[in-house]
DNA sequence: TCCTTAACACGGAACGGTCAGTCTCGCCTA
DNA sequence: TAGGCGAGACTGACCGTTCCGTGTTAAGGA
């Protein structure tokens, strides 16, 4: 722990002393990506990103519980908004997916996304930051937009919500991490059109 | 490198002195289990490793490249063979696939795999060790196998075929790795089935 | 309103402990 | 006699923590 009552990541402003520096923790998250894009996740050092950063590894320390944490936060920052899916199904399970392939598709994102899921496979408080971020931006809306589709009869009834959340995401994670081939446009429109056909009703 | 004309793996028999001690290379691998099962993959060490297989780290380096590749040659010694798959297309799909489940659901295999599928994802030489068996025993015969049902008009024929590889092993890697939920018996059917309707003719 | 003072973030540097990868030793085996 | 083996030494790097000196902010008294 590093400060003993608070939560690193959501200092508190009712007390005395400086406020924590946003152009610090940017320049953190900055060298961060680049170190994972370069070497990896066993590879990844704190040193190196202090160094890169300017920044002393106690003020690392201080926004993140773990080295783990920074990855995924770091990653996370790359991935846009989900857009507005319209009202074709198809298009509205790919809205909640396609902001993955698209923080993919940029720069080193898909070596930086690559560290941050071995990050989350691999460490206690990573995989927290991660799975809290998947509950909310894809687990949650997905569970809303199934049972509308339940309930208008354009999907079964009898699906378990993991599953299909793993029928979605397990594809594009398997390229980012085993394969490492590119991200394709529309290959999360790809596995929602794949999903439909599997759950449709009748 | 370790040794430098021979491939560690593959020591060769045609010259003076003993041969490797498979004995001492089991040990290793029984102990690599051990470890991965405990400490993940970065928390994973190899002075650990040689310590509780009471040998050497220079014998693990005689046998591996990198201690990347030994946790996939750990891990894919949990997988056992592939059963027939009968002629349903349903259940031959499902039996390239089932020796993962398999070795998922004994012992610690779940937590053996998984820090497998992080080296594999992390280290080159693992990377390549990993591919090199998916390829073997999955890619190849389901290559073979999409042809034919392709052949008989019971799957559709515009289908990539690595595409197909991430569907069926993507969601259950995903298990293994991010979401760390038990591997339910049937699992593998499932993708299984959920493949042939996404590409069922017609 | 001004000014002291306590609290704390910051960069930098150092610490003890661990680890990777290489090497050397003495022993043993084919 | 070539070479595998366990054991252990060694260098350089890293982790997680701690300390330091400096600077910045809010609270509270004058």
């Amino acid at each position: 722990m590093t400060t003993p009552t608070e939560t690193p990541s959501t200092p508190s402003r009712s007390r005395k002393g400086p406020t924590r520096s946003e152009v610090s923790k940017a320049a953190i998250l900055d060298a961060a990506r680049d170190e994972m894009a370069e070497n990896g996740w066993r590879g990844f050092s704190v040193d190196s990103v202090a160094k890169r950063a300017s920044a002393s590894k106690q003020t690392i320390y201080r926004w993140w519980p773990s080295i783990g944490a920074m990855c995924v936060d770091a990653a996370l920052a790359l991935i846009p908004d989900a857009p507005d899916g319209g009202r074709d199904p198809q298009e509205r399970i790919t809205a909640l997916i396609i902001p993955l392939e698209a923080a993919a598709r940029t720069g080193h994102g898909h070596a930086v996304l690559r560290v941050a899921l071995l990050a989350a496979a691999d460490d206690k408080e990573a995989g927290e930051v991660w799975r809290a971020w998947v509950g909310r931006d894809i687990r949650q809306p997905l569970r809303m937009l199934l049972a509308e589709l339940a309930g208008k009869r354009v999907i079964r009834r009898d699906f378990e919500l993991d599953d299909v959340l793993e029928q979605l995401l397990g594809p594009i994670f398997h390229r980012l991490t085993i394969s490492r081939a590119p991200v394709k446009e529309g290959f999360c429109a790809e596995q929602a059109t794949a999903f439909l056909r599997t759950y449709a009703a009748f």
